[in-house]
DNA sequence: GTCTATATCCAGATAGAC
DNA sequence: GTCTATCTGGATATAGAC
């Protein structure tokens, strides 16, 4: 949960301090390009301490992968007790995901965009954790309740998801001008029209 | 172009048995987590032959992405050639994606997954090349002609190819037990109705 | 819990004979 | 063009005082 009240101030404790500083420069550089040096130089934590704290480099992306996992399913669930339908609910995600995408880009990058496999060897694929489970749900809620055609319930959720979370890649990729809640009502209509009845 | 006559014989010339050697290696384990040494092993081709050919590790990433890139390019314009329309175009698109990944999973790896950025950094992001802007721009002209509704070109070309591309993640990750052209038709169906009039 | 100093290893890259 | 042998730097991780 640390990671999620950033901005860090100066005197969080050692291992805040270190997630936040992890995060940042496993966005901008890349793991492999991030040695744990320069995340002593950053957080202002020594070594050892770094050490102290986590079992080794690996550890500290693997604490804040189970961090930030357990953040986004919470806003998931979130979502699902405030709103009815599975087309609102829907919506909804996507609306939230554009919003963090603008608001904390670099959470959105490593989660969406980081290839956690290639540094973490056992960890599930993103697509298999919780909040991906969830939106699998939503969508298959509308299949079951009939307002949705019926057909292979992936196909469908990436059908109504595939869009929208292509769009973030773009806009992490500085590819679009223009924040993503620009591209809201355009993106949603055309992924509800692809799986509507 | 060498890449693209795998498997690559025992006597090919030193330079593509690396280059087949380093995409099988790349995909199947990352950029970072192949030394030149393993690399020198699985191809049986020296260190110094491999420096005389490339500039470094990172000019074999390179020589195989450009390699890859031009493939991609020459197969999508095939397609525009031997089909009329937009709807025909991307169809016949996406269906050769799906026939790409399951041939050649370990190319389409490389082209999508990989986080080029982090290895290339002066690359320029996939989606800035040119194969994705022939797609976008097969999208564009269903938009000009009439067939698509109007919206901004580039969410309507995430949302007619972004569907497929969410399923060939899925289908690397192992997560789709069959293979994608079972899903075509369903996919298909979404993606054209997620953008036509 | 935090720090400095340091051990150890192996990566990328080169030299230079053939 | 290809090879073997080697250099060098910097990375991860530890030791051990405070």
């Amino acid at each position: 949960m640390s990671v999620s009240a950033l901005p860090t101030s100066p005197d969080t404790p050692a291992r805040d301090q270190v997630l936040a500083t992890a995060l940042r420069l496993f966005t901008q550089k890349g793991y492999f390009n991030t040695s744990v040096q320069d995340v002593v130089r950053d957080s202002g934590v020594s070594t050892g301490s770094i050490y102290h704290h986590f079992k080794d480099k690996e550890g500290i992306a693997k604490a804040l992968y189970d961090d930030l996992v357990a953040h986004m399913g919470t806003a998931i669930a979130d979502i699902r007790k405030q709103h009815k339908t599975p087309h609102d609910r829907c919506r909804a995600v996507i609306e939230q995901l554009f919003q963090m995408t603008e608001a904390e880009p670099e959470i959105m990058a490593f989660m969406l965009y980081a290839k956690h496999r290639e540094f973490m060897p056992e960890a599930a694929p993103i697509c298999s954790s919780k909040p991906f489970e969830q939106m699998r749900n939503m969508v298959k809620e509308g299949m079951d309740s009939g307002v949705l055609v019926q057909m292979d319930p992936l196909v469908a959720a990436t059908a109504v998801f595939g869009g929208a979370l292509r769009m973030i890649h773009l806009r992490l990729d500085g590819i679009l001008e223009k924040p993503l809640p620009a591209y809201l009502d355009e993106v949603w209509q055309c992924a509800w029209r692809s799986v509507a009845k």
